[in-house]
DNA sequence: AATGAATGAGGGTTCATTCAT
DNA sequence: AATGAATGAACCCTCATTCAT
């Protein structure tokens, strides 16, 4: 036992530093993503990355396949910070409402903003592995709202979705900047979104709850061809 | 006297179609900057005029101009919104937070969104035109929010600067998106974030208030590229 | 007698305007070829002759026509002032090489540079009017060097077709620039070049004196084309 | 020692392919910035480059950049040979004269009409490698004519100004044509312009010598428009 | 496996020419 | 007849992707 071939080696187990570049190029995208939205050039990702053009496509295909290498990474990361949320709600003196705010900063610091390519048009959401970390995500977000409902603090008339899109919102660069300053802004105006779900409501909400899943629905014109 | 010559008003009064096609072209690229941020294809934006590309070039020189145009126009129009509400504020029986949430969901209606381009590195915010605009909007609104804080109902910790930039945040389609549908979270989020806004303050906010001008200074790379 | 009816004059007689811009428009190209070569923008000769891009095009269906009118208008000069030269040279007391520099002179100030369209590929240098134009001057040109032959101070070995091309290259301005300054060379090098061509020979000339006919025979090859 | 790693040699030098397309690019360039001036277009130096364009642009990040280095690579062969021109002249029974009719025609061999960018408006002619290049040459040039002068045989009212702008002048082919036919005149006029440098002047010269250094200080407009 | 180089397609802008007033 | 405006084609340059070392 324990003693493999070379050629199965190399099989099964990529190379050293090829996995380091691996992690260089993930990192280096969910960065620029953020920064640039998912059209940055894949040459200056290289290039954050430190290395050549060509070595990113070795490992990633095409830009989707990086995007969904990336977006799938960050998935991956926000969902257990979701459930370690939602386990500290669950836990002896938790409370879930607090838990919900751990969790939002946490979410940012942990690059959600990367997850953008998610609302690409074409970006095949539905691919296996995603839909897991969506999954463990989503139930992680529901348990964990309907806890902080349940317990009172959480206004009862809004969702997932609403929680989603604002955070994504919020969490992006300023359009059309690559300040590192938005990041001034970021925890601050969270801090007071989340204010806002609080009880007692203190406004009536138009429209109604819904989810990324509803949003990815809706009638999404392709505005070019309209000619 | 009083009678002006055909060859008179035409020399000062420009052609009627060019006149619509002005107009046509500043309501596509205003609503294509919030959709899809002010890099927009400007071949697109013509297509969304109806017009041919080079009738968008006839009309503004370059892309800076156009964006320059609809920015003025746009602050124009939120300047006017800003105004009425800290009017509606000082009038007799008038609520000082109420005028600022109907400035807030006006302000989206009015495309506020589309003043984007101001933060894009390169642009002269400084021009005259723009910054009379600028200082009546700036104006109106802070003397709204000191009335809606001395009228006890707006947190006193946030400035006007926090709610620009969430609402130009949260007024923007999700990133990558044509789809209309993210219209329906805008108000409902705007509604969530103005009640955060209200007394008491139900958090502690990290940072400081900051102003757009403040945002602007920050250690902005170029987009294109960081080399 | 003398009575025609209106739609007579009109038929015959262009309206005096129309008459004045069309001299303006022959005017201000024949310049801007010089200054700037035979692609010079259309609205830029158009601005320059103070009229409308749209006039011009009533009195020049295209480019090429306009060209052409250029190219007869200062044809039908220069072959007068080559025809006056010769008369110089014939009459009594008159010395053929002196005419031949007074020729030389006088034909920069005529805008000879504007014949520049002749050599662009594609320019119907055989249409009727021009050919007439090109032999008054052909004629009176080569009778005149011929009479300086003759005389014993124009060297032998040198063609009308030598004259032509140094002074077309001598009288264009200088390779991307529309300078003015180089008006102060072009009478002193073609000076130093008429020198050159006085007897006795002070070298030996490699090549064959060649007519313009000739050149215009020349394997010219539309570089484009060749992958 | 003494030994590089085959990645050191890599690091330092380009690879085979891509000096090879350099070498192309500027022999293309050279050759067409003569026959069609400055402002040819770059896709089809790089059709004759035999290479895609987005390579020429690998290569050289922009038009100035191209010309820059075309001029260079031209300014350093031309001012070698004015070197070795003067040098001849200072050797042992060596004639100034003779020597400048060498350095001429070889000139346009080496196609000193490539030069020509450095006339264009906007063109940094004072960046440091050019500054030696022409120091070099004017120098050289010169101290050439100064000695052809002193010798006797070249005519004391013409400067390297003078030279400079006929040699420019009458290499270039002829306005619109790329005909290679040009070549056959060039060095016949060239030899009657240098006759007409000779003692003794053989008439009055108009204007007074100048350098190219004063020619580029003329009023020069943009090249494009005038407006 | 890693890389620099090459490439075609696409967006920005200008210009000759046509259209509508 | 004169004009301002509109347009498609062409050129400059960038970028995702492929190729050759």
């Amino acid at each position: 036992m324990g003693s493999v071939t070379t050629a199965q080696r190399r099989a099964s187990r990529p190379r050293a530093d090829a996995l380091r570049n691996r992690e260089r190029i993930i990192d280096a995208a969910s960065e620029m993503f953020i920064e640039y939205g998912p059209d940055v050039p894949m040459d200056e990702i290289a290039r954050r990355a430190g290395i050549g053009n060509a070595t990113l496509y070795r490992h990633f295909p095409d830009r989707t396949e990086l995007m969904w290498e990336v977006v799938l990474y960050v998935a991956d990361h926000v969902a257990s910070l979701a459930e370690e949320a939602n386990e500290a709600a669950e836990a002896e003196g938790g409370d879930a409402f607090d838990a919900l705010r751990t969790f939002v900063h946490a979410a940012v610091e942990a690059r959600i903003g990367a997850l953008c390519p998610i609302l690409t048009p074409g970006f095949d959401k539905d691919r296996a592995e995603l839909a897991a970390q969506r999954h463990r995500f989503t139930d992680a977000l529901e348990r964990l709202m309907r806890r902080a409902r349940d317990s009172g603090r959480l206004r009862p008339d809004v969702g997932v979705g609403d929680l989603m899109v604002a955070l994504t919102q919020l969490a992006r660069p300023l359009p059309g900047t690559n300040c590192v300053g938005i990041g001034r802004f970021v925890h601050r105006h969270l801090q007071l979104f989340l204010d806002g779900l609080m009880t007692p409501g203190r406004s009536e909400l138009p429209g109604t709850a819904a989810t990324l899943e509803d949003l990815k629905k809706e009638k999404c014109v392709p505005r070019t061809a309209n000619r």
